[in-house]
DNA sequence: TGTACATCAGTGAACGCGCGTTCACTGATGTAC
DNA sequence: TGTACATCAGTGAACGCGCGTTCACTGATGTAC
């Protein structure tokens, strides 16, 4: 028994497989490296059929970063949720972070590879996504007890150094796929680390 | 008057050429985007001529892995020199770093990139070399004052935390060239970000 | 409800082009005697 | 010093292949009346 199916929905199945396939291709090289006649044989399209749901590769691209970066809102809101103590901020954090790497696997290996490599626009676009992420938690941080004496200057700082670390170490457990014992030996660290920084930033004090 | 040049000499100018073409080449997109034929395209000479020199591009990528690293080597090295105290540690690394990354401004943006897109082995060779990096700097933090109380482990998170900031710190500053304001700023925050970690270093005692 | 027409996602042939790799070659440099 | 031969970096033709893009098309779905 086939459901009958629309038109549109029909056209918005093909574009999502476009999508899949090209996060799929991307994951073992880049998509500056991904034809168009390859998404389209993986789709099981024409390639010529390409054309009717994005100008190009790099369009496709875009769109990529869009859908990713929508997740990674999502992560954030996870971690914001529930208004935790000082004391498991550290752990929960960490938590949400490596659950959605897994639930995500895609879309973060996708960020991580463009970030450095995809095309002038697709990397522009994901360095602004990222800084607006600091921006974030650079507000959340204003939050805390202890950052009473801070200068805004100094709490992005802060903020910069955990998103790069967290970014870090989203990439390494990407890169520990499929081995469990590593991934937890990373997980420790990464915890450690933000404990780090955190002892850090109770300790310090602005330059007036 | 053009000096006679031996046959071993001129084969080593076209293999310098060679690298030289692909990290100029890699400048604009990544190594996986680049043809054989551009590289030769580039050096001037027939794309056959080639593999004279390098099995493949990928075998290309692995030479200019060493040669990188070679260049970081010499920047620990200068780093190390002089066996400054604690007080202008921070100050001296950061000045170091940013002099090699413009020095090495093509080295830097290769690592960069293929970190996260290269082909396979390139990316594990990096990934390895920057470990070494990292346990290099575990046996030099051993040596500061107030490590003591450390367990290793303790003593490989901080040293990764510091290497991800500051290799992250060379990728802002190679996205920011030509916009000395931006850089300073970049340079600033890379000093604060280690105080803040030494800070946290120095208050901090590994759990028995 | 039935008919006539419009829309448009996907088709398939065709194009010129750059790709990696093979092969037999050339001619300057190097070596043995 | 002079000659005969070996080496080997670079040449150039040729190959089959996958590329992005054009174009006119088909036929199922959607719409107007």
């Amino acid at each position: 028994m086939t459901e009958p199916v629309s038109r549109v929905e029909r056209k918005e199945r093909t574009r999502r497989a476009i999508l899949d396939a090209a996060l799929e291709l991307s994951d073992e090289s880049t998509l500056a490296a991904i034809s168009l006649r390859q998404v389209a044989k993986q789709v099981g399209i024409v390639p010529t059929a390409f054309y009717r749901h994005f100008d190009s590769i790099d369009a496709l691209g875009l769109a990529l970063v869009d859908e990713a970066f929508a997740s990674l809102r999502t992560m954030m809101r996870d971690i914001r949720r529930g208004d935790p103590a000082l004391a498991d901020i550290v752990d929960r954090s960490v938590s949400v972070l490596v659950d959605h790497v897994h639930g995500h696997r895609a879309h973060f290996l996708f960020i991580a590879r463009e970030r450095a490599a995809g095309p002038p626009g697709v990397r522009d676009e994901i360095r602004h996504q990222i800084e607006l992420f600091e921006r974030e938690l650079s507000t959340d941080l204003a939050r805390l007890p202890g950052t009473d004496t801070w200068s805004p200057e100094d709490l992005g700082v802060l903020s910069n150094l955990i998103v790069t670390a967290m970014v870090s170490t989203a990439e390494s457990i990407l890169s520990a796929a499929g081995r469990p014992d590593v991934e937890k030996q990373l997980v420790e660290q990464a915890r450690t680390q933000l404990r780090m920084v955190l002892v850090g930033a109770l300790n310090w004090r602005s330059k007036p």
